[in-house]
DNA sequence: CATGAATGAGCCTTCATTCAT
DNA sequence: TATGAATGAAGGCTCATTCAT
């Protein structure tokens, strides 16, 4: 409430973040279609009209709300591809404690159900979700699987099916946390899931010899 | 104007089914929201009307389609919940082959992508999809692991982990096919993930008097 | 009031030609963009809604009137075209007491109204309205007076031009009624001025043998 | 900002022209309601909050445009009504052909275009119009038409008609200009057809003893 | 039972107007 | 003065729902 709220508060430069934050929110919890601009304005705290200033339609807003979701993981992604070229073991524990920590600490979650739930009419954003972020992520790990296996570290096996298993818990956990714990369900430790999963998996994963 | 007979005149018993049936499909490919009622009763042959004398709402159908694909896989739950009392492997590469074969062919798939997508709008569905099948399905399988603990088959680790764990690949298989197959992704193989995934997980699970 | 309005009357038939007449009035009062649709509806005593179940847009009841407008008359353009062979003054004379009587029983004054004034917003419709009605109109006469030229009838002259002078105090008397009349200037006379414009032109055009 | 000195700084007695020449400008090619205020401001090379210095309302903008056309032909008007007592032939010519080099030379196609288009909704503009324009030139020229009657130079007949003959060619070339020109249609030229009209017209207006 | 024309509330989008700077 | 970001009321269009037939 500040000294009276001024009606103009003229900060353009904040104002497509503001907007793509709050529209983030309402578009997790309601999906595209149920969100209406006024909520969105409303959590932004600004006019409908002033939405139109700085986007074309409610597409555009959904269309940056998941595109901007995808940037500040790639640079994740990127680690991941040059992988050190150290035992698989611990390649991968260390990258799914920073992954578990980075889907816990901001919206992926949400932005992954949105992905999935609008797939069909957004057909775009399925495909830069995929190419930009899915695809090298798990191309990633499956290589780093694939070059273990050259070395004898990791028993046969389709690499990219290990990749999957790996990271489908962490997955699953999250659309879990989105999904079933709002209405009361018990919760998943992501860190935790991910600890005992690590260790299970590479149990049968790794060769004897590769076993520390 | 009967001096065109109709061919095949429906039965009305079989209306209320037909309708749920294609609003399945609809659903799944649009979405709550975006599917709209017109598209639902041309795929089932029906005028718009024809919907409101057996679904109050279109809410009603959603519920329907949901609780629909709900009933047939409580038995498949039940048996697992009666789970035969030998080796933990034996009823796992049973239940998951069973599960995976399922899965493949229902449209499982696209309701459950429904239910994650409209929990925040469908809290009641989201608490029917889990308290009549997800937490029954986990519980069973938490309950079967942790019998197998008891008996020194599977090591220390929270069982329920152990569970999701375990189902988690079929589900984001089932919802990679659902999201970014229909847009040129290579899909996996269902049936090749689960196999792959016990074999390895099991391996990690087991302790070693257990090992076959 | 009737015995309590039916609220829904069902004459699917009817109800396309309706809203365009509607549509008219409110277009030619408004035009195009001060006319709202709540207007045309109430006008055809219809729900907003209903119109789109004829029409998918504005636009396109725009399009439907000032379309509309153009058929009945092309049956008058055609005559026009297979003119007797008679003497010139004959065929002026009937021709354009014939479009003054039109032209003062239809609303072809406020379409012609619409049509300038919105030509540059919608260009087809100034070219439809051209090809198939004015430039028909006017080549029609031209060729009229072309011929009687040729027969010795007509002085030299640009017979296109000729034709203008002939047309023009039917159109300005036209935008004149809907223009000035409403705010209480005094009317012309649309027979009365073509009577005597065609009288005096006449006089002017015909050479001294053609003269009754 | 200022190490980019601007080359031209405009004066500020000039921005209400400017402003008035941009909206004529835009309102004549978009019409009224379909005329943004956008447009006009950056046509006039202006702020659109600036337009709010100098003008109350769009509507206010519309009423200085055509009030701002109508002034400088108020002198013409002036000048026919003191119409010299000579011939009306030679009255006719100098009039319409100085009528035709303005209409030729200034928007005032579009002001009339306007005027007609928005008369139903800004009626004080069409009584202005009329009152101060129109029907001034309408009225001396049916004066002096009356006047040469009286002297026997012209045939009997309503002067009022007459002098609404005389000018209509020249109103519905511009329209023409205005409607069909920019769809490609054939122009008018203006100067051409009302010299071969005021020819035609004449000789049969003027009673034979006026004839030259 | 079934139809589908009709309804009307609701939402996205536009744009004249305002006002902090 | 001048700017242009912001407002908010209004209007085009959609679609779940109703009801005369």
């Amino acid at each position: 409430m500040d000294t009276g709220a001024p009606k103009f508060r003229r900060r353009k430069a904040d104002r497509p973040a503001e907007i793509v934050q709050a529209a983030l929110k309402v578009f997790a919890e309601k999906g595209f279609a149920a969100a209406k601009l006024d909520d969105i304005a409303r959590e932004a705290g600004v006019s409908k009209g002033a939405i139109y200033l700085y986007f074309e339609t409610k597409e555009d807003i959904f269309r940056a709300v998941v595109g901007q979701a995808i940037a500040p993981n790639i640079g994740m992604v990127k680690a991941m591809a040059a992988a050190h070229p150290g035992p698989l073991a611990d390649l991968l524990r260390s990258v799914t404690s920073h992954v578990a920590g980075v889907v816990s600490q901001t919206p992926l979650g949400g932005v992954l159900k949105m992905v999935v739930g609008e797939a069909r009419n957004f057909p775009e954003i399925a495909r830069v979700w995929h190419d930009e972020l899915v695809s090298q992520a798990l191309g990633a790990m499956t290589a780093a699987i694939s070059a273990a296996q050259a070395r004898g570290e990791v028993k046969p096996g389709d690499p990219r099916v290990y990749a999957l298993q790996l990271i489908s818990p962490m997955l699953v956990a999250v659309l879990w946390k989105e999904t079933f714990v709002p209405i009361g369900a018990e919760p998943f430790d992501l860190a935790a899931v991910m600890r005992q999963h690590v260790d299970t998996l590479l149990c049968g994963m790794l060769t004897e010899g590769a076993r520390t």
